[in-house]
DNA sequence: GCTGTGGTTTGTAGCGCTACAGTCACGGGG
DNA sequence: CCCCGTGACTGTAGCGCTACAAACCACAGC
């Protein structure tokens, strides 16, 4: 008597058990269950008549229940920090593509900082995603700790030296050399960097020590920088230009952290009057959709953000055995495209 | 000796339950039950132990399991159709901070046609969510089946006109109309219509509607529309342009679906040499983040996007009786904003 | 007629957690 | 001295599903 009426009123699920289903169909719960699940081991007639029967009814496999009873989920946790640009969107694309080959699903969590992503990590687990997707090896101590304790596969997207457990990512470092040593080979000299600053951060340090190693290299002096309040996004690229061009009046290329920022530049160099290439050429980073149709249209590096995707899922249920040592880094690699910007 | 080692190898979740944190702790398994979700139910003293403990054994409640027992979930299904843009953001900002604030959590599933988004419901059922939030009111037929059925409390955003249960959105035929009317009154008289075409063409129709109505109320002409391929997005802009100068060369004034279709036209222009304003207005719609920053910066239509997320959170959460009628629709509003482009 | 074969179907025993109804210790009032 | 209220904690019975083994069944071959 005790359990009768338990989730009563509750959110309105449905009604609709398996074994009700069973019980109209004419058979027992395993077989509703392997209709839905396995398909092929039950008889054709069979698996009709128990669809028609679980479409009358409205029922839904509760998934809850059946990740209980088999101890895996088939859902795939991503956090990203943002779907501002493109780049999340066909990175999301690939994890979802992938994953969906593999009968596997993904569910995605928005954060703006660690702590939300560390929020993120623990739903997740709760849930016992079958594996979780970061952005970045930048995250809340307790975030490592967690999945690893846990044994959670996880992958960390879009750096080469994961923190936690796999990861996937190409260099930005040589894409950054890349960067400056084409508008070297452009006959610029005085060349800017504009990245964000705030949690992310850290994300373009390499990037910036990259920059001015291989300034050094091409025998220039070290360059200016300047670093972006990182809520802004193409307003940052004008603030950025006014204060590098105050402090460097000659400034004659700036390699930009993202499109976005590289389009605030342009756009700021419109209203300025300031011609692009002419007197200042302007790099982005991402190869966002507005990179190719911008006036003048923008250089950029574009990462095989799709194959990241992609590679990320292929990581995660490659079912290495637990305990065993993780795969090395993976590396999907970039490409520098040059346009009328430079 | 069956269930022994049934979820092995599985996936590498924690191998700490309840139970075994209960009986490291020394008390029973619903006191650390307890100790997780009504922390105020269990004495300071108890609760520290059991909580380090849990730490220690590196705990993470089974959110399937306590959502099984329970019959209710505390998870949130948002689908959207694309992350491209920042109107979706600010959207999902609203959604996750509302629910945030009522202790839910919002997990997003992108959809990119009607197909993906029926798989995407389907799975979000299958977690038993607390509710659903769709974009749009062009679903599967089997959507809004299954929807009922289950009577799983959904809300259909963006729209006036829910399909299913209930909805949140604004006029999209009188900002339309604004649209037009602030176009007539600048002068302009041979006005064009940019839309998508695709699935999502359905969508447009009561802009486009309202668009020749309202024309024909200034006593001008039927206007000219294009409806662009959905995929593209900036380059839909040029596309489209290219299309209506075709057919109406003394073409003056061009209403876009989106800031980024009415950006690609921006950019054309700029290609080809047009004036805009001066020969050819342009307005956009959703206020992304670029229609303040292009050159010339974009009118526009800003609706209350976040808000829109905060209210669908709000309905989903408010716990109507199941069987009750649904709310009435919900209006967020809009506003006209007048930039350089006209 | 009987056994072997292989595909199809079924029973059983939990998965880890939570609701609910206790149990227990303590203490103040009658 | 007994009774009962109060607050902290516990025992039990499932939530709906799935793994596994066992049962079933039609039919071929001996």
């Amino acid at each position: 008597m005790s359990g009768a009426g338990r989730n009563g009123a509750g959110g309105g699920g449905s009604r609709a058990t398996m074994q009700r289903v069973a019980a109209a169909a004419g058979v027992s719960p395993m077989t509703v269950s392997n209709t839905f699940r396995y398909p092929e081991r039950v008889q054709e007639e069979t698996r009709a008549r128990v669809l028609a029967v679980a479409a009358e009814l409205g029922y839904v496999p509760n998934l809850a229940a059946g990740h209980l009873a088999s101890g895996s989920s088939r859902v795939v946790g991503a956090i990203i920090p943002s779907i501002r640009n493109s780049s999340f969107y066909r990175y999301v694309r690939g994890l979802q593509d992938a994953a969906a080959e593999q009968g596997h699903e993904v569910m995605i969590s928005l954060a703006d900082d660690a702590e939300q992503e560390l929020a993120a990590v623990r739903t997740f687990m709760g849930w016992r995603a079958a594996g979780i997707v970061l952005v970045g090896s930048e995250h809340h101590a307790e975030t490592a700790a967690l999945l690893r304790a846990a044994r959670m596969p996880t992958v960390e997207t879009w750096v080469r030296r994961g923190a936690i457990d796999m990861c996937v990512g190409f260099s930005v470092e040589e894409a950054t050399r890349q960067m400056v040593r084409h508008l070297v080979a452009r006959g610029r000299r005085q060349i800017g960097f504009i990245g964000y600053s705030g949690g992310v951060a850290r994300r373009f340090a390499d990037r910036l020590a990259a920059f001015r190693d291989e300034l050094g290299a091409a025998g220039l002096a070290a360059g200016l920088d300047y670093m972006a309040h990182e809520a802004d996004g193409f307003a940052a690229g004008k603030q950025a230009l006014e204060a590098l061009l105050t402090r460097a009046p000659g400034l004659d290329g700036v390699i930009c952290a993202t499109d976005v920022i590289a389009g605030g530049v342009i756009f700021a160099c419109q209203r300025r009057g300031i011609d692009v290439p002419g007197q200042l050429a302007v790099t982005g980073w991402g190869d966002y959709e507005i990179a190719s149709e911008i006036v003048p249209s923008l250089t950029t590096v574009r990462p095989r953000t799709r194959d990241m995707g992609r590679t990320a899922i292929e990581l995660l249920l490659s079912g290495r055995e637990a305990g065993g040592p993780p795969p090395p880094p993976r590396d999907v690699g970039f490409e520098l495209v040059c346009r009328e910007s430079t």
